[in-house]
DNA sequence: CAAAGCTACTTAACAGTGTTAAGTAGTTTA
DNA sequence: TAAACTACTTAACACTGTTAAGTAGCTTTG
């Protein structure tokens, strides 16, 4: 009985955040309000309240949606036997992503609010999804170091710069400041073509660091 | 007189902007309302419709304030006569300037809103504080390369790496996923150290390219 | 000199936001 | 059968940006 109602607490929780996935991705993070899901999914807004501590909680839960799917994409690159080449492909991905996922990318890498309900928790405060993700990263980066790149680098300063190098491209993108500034580069090029352009400038970089 | 009018409503234009400045500045954008700053300068809310065209438009001068602050601060660079010497020091720059303008720069890189209200005047629709930015930078690695830097390159996705590179940095460390990665570098450093050292990563690595 | 017009501002309201306290059917338990 | 608990709702608070309509007071005009 007990189970069952678990259960069914379970269940709506998650028709939740299968109406604020909708929203999210389809309106953007702008147009995702308590009342809207709560319309969406027939309840009132209160309701909403029972499973959910706050709003920060949902966005932190669309967030884990977000990083589950870049778990997804990233597990084939464990195979990538060769560090540089898995660390190329790394960062293509992590564009690749960014792309695709623009408002999960958001959710995940450039707001504040999941975060928040993160230290706002007493315990279990640490951003794990985050960690692993970087930790994959750095391990590449050592593992490379051993094949003669970054040669003297302290392998975490390198870890933080190439996360940063990719993150500042996508998040520029994602706000737009990139195509604000097209004139400046007058080629006609598409904003991906322009990315990976200048991911390929970093990996150029990274290459002559041997 | 109507030189004199001009003036006043001038003047109360620059009255709500230096009182949306001081509450952006010492309590952030989020706690910069229409109603607060309208309290701060003991107008009605109303009124500031009457100087602004809206949010985005108190916004857009604010990140305009920002952009004068970080002018200020690049002009002296203009000496620099070595341009590698003067790549680095824009770059270190940059950083500095948004370790102590986290809101100046939050508001002129990471916010849509200013873009936004560009985007919705008919004419000047411009992102001209931006590209003098970018261009400035242009120029620096196109000299650059005339020393021999970036050899066969595209100076323009070298230039958007750049900015990308210290971009991802201060953004990351803006928004606090920088600290909250902290337990994957073990070391006690400040996240000033921590951001300067993998910018050191971005100019070895631009250093290597000789 | 009074009437009309204009300027600079305010009041009131709309439509929305996150969030909480209090209340209420319906089921379960004692 | 009565008490207790579950799952949900209604009503409200305190905000937000924004607009339509109204009002003093000064300026210009007939």
């Amino acid at each position: 009985m007990i189970v069952k109602k678990i259960k069914h607490k379970e269940d709506l929780r998650s028709v939740i955040l299968e109406a604020a996935k909708k929203l999210f991705v389809h309106e953007g993070y702008e147009a995702t309000s308590i009342r809207k899901i709560a319309k969406e999914i027939g309840f009132s807004p209160t309701t909403i309240y029972l499973y959910y501590k706050d709003k920060n909680d949902i966005v932190y839960a669309l967030h884990q949606v977000g990083f589950g799917i870049l778990k997804e994409r990233f597990f084939p690159l464990m195979a990538v036997d060769n560090p540089f080449e898995r660390l190329k492909a790394l960062g293509k991905l992590y564009i690749q992503f960014a792309f695709d996922n623009p408002e999960y990318y958001q959710v995940m890498f450039m707001m504040k609010e999941p975060l928040s309900f993160l230290n706002s928790q007493k315990e279990n405060n640490e951003w794990i999804e985050g960690e692993l993700v970087i930790e994959f990263l750095k391990n590449t980066v050592i593992e490379c170091q051993s094949k003669g790149y970054f040669k003297e680098m302290d392998p975490i300063a390198v870890t933080i710069h190439a996360w940063a190098a990719v993150h500042g491209l996508v998040s520029l993108h994602v706000t737009q400041h990139l195509d604000c500034i097209k004139d400046v580069f007058d080629k006609m090029e598409t904003m991906e073509e322009i990315v990976y352009n200048s991911f390929q400038v970093l990996v150029e970089l990274m290459n002559s660091s041997k």
